[in-house]
DNA sequence: TATTAATTGAGAATAGTTCTCATTATTAAT
DNA sequence: ATTAATAATGAGAACTATTCTCAATTAATA
């Protein structure tokens, strides 16, 4: 994996007042004890407003973090429902934010950057595999809480 | 996760003829040295038809298989393209034979007993899906070379 | 059957994640 | 504001899954 990754085109540090008050609303928000290594994950995955692996929130945050703090604020966040956590098809972990507005949307993974974009697919194509999916669990006897569509390719960055 | 997934129908040993040759057709049609602890394997994907996790293969195979040579023989039996590896919700690593006839499939998996199991889109959908997917490959322009849908529930035994 | 090359078995090493527990920070009540 | 009670942190140990190492074994080739 490159390093473009561990790049970020925000200068991130913690005397940002409304990036604050959003992290400290989050948490507020979900009755959770304010304390900065949950302030400064969320402060990243509001900045970078993008999927984000553990590497990538440990050097984006720069010694800010401490490893085995990131992981027990990484499972409190999921438990309070403040993120998700899923892992790439190279099985890293990875983290990202659970806006408000963000509808139901699935991932694309780059393997050569390791890149991971946001994508929703359209509105009848969604819809109608959400019919499929109804199928299946009729057919099957089975009861489907949710589905993920995974793209593995490459992106535009690294074709050139 | 349950024991049942480590349970089988089938009482697999070595001597079962017309497996054991699928096994060996398996092995010779890639020109792949063949060698015990690989026709294990292929013996068990063949005989339970469906995929398997690590712990399944080392507890079906009744102590035949050292740990460490699993994993090996795992790794040269992907790229031989003779099996697939995936890994389930909870990063446990999956292994799926890739048997001629069988086509692009999807899978779901069980978050109470975590059996996998095979599925089929129809085709109008799954078409509909490749649409969807070349409008998505030029729109951001990137290539994707593969895409795979995964369904999360519960299947119909751990409902009960 | 002998030679060469490939694979195995056993355990050590590594990487990713969780656990432990004394210290520190946060919250709630005064 | 201060204090007491509760919750979270930091640092490193422990654990788990996977890969690596290398001498011994097995398979393929001639």
């Amino acid at each position: 994996m490159s390093s473009i990754e561990y790049q970020s085109i925000h200068e991130y540090n913690e005397n940002m007042p409304s990036l604050r008050n959003q992290s400290r609303d989050l948490l507020s928000s979900k009755n959770a004890t304010m304390t900065n290594p949950r302030l400064v994950v969320l402060d990243l995955l509001l900045i970078e407003n993008r999927p984000l692996t553990i590497d990538q929130v440990l050097t984006l945050s720069k010694g800010k973090l401490v490893q085995s703090t990131l992981y027990r604020v990484i499972n409190d966040l999921r438990d309070f429902g403040l993120i998700t956590e899923f892992t790439t098809p190279e099985n890293t972990m990875v983290i990202e934010l659970n806006s408000e507005d963000s509808n139901h949307h699935h991932h694309i993974f780059c393997k050569d950057c390791g890149s991971i974009t946001d994508i929703e697919l359209n509105e009848d194509l969604e819809s109608a595999l959400e019919k499929e999916v109804a199928k299946i669990e009729k057919y099957r006897s089975i009861s489907i809480d949710s589905h993920s569509l995974e793209l593995f390719g490459t992106c535009d960055d690294c074709a050139k």
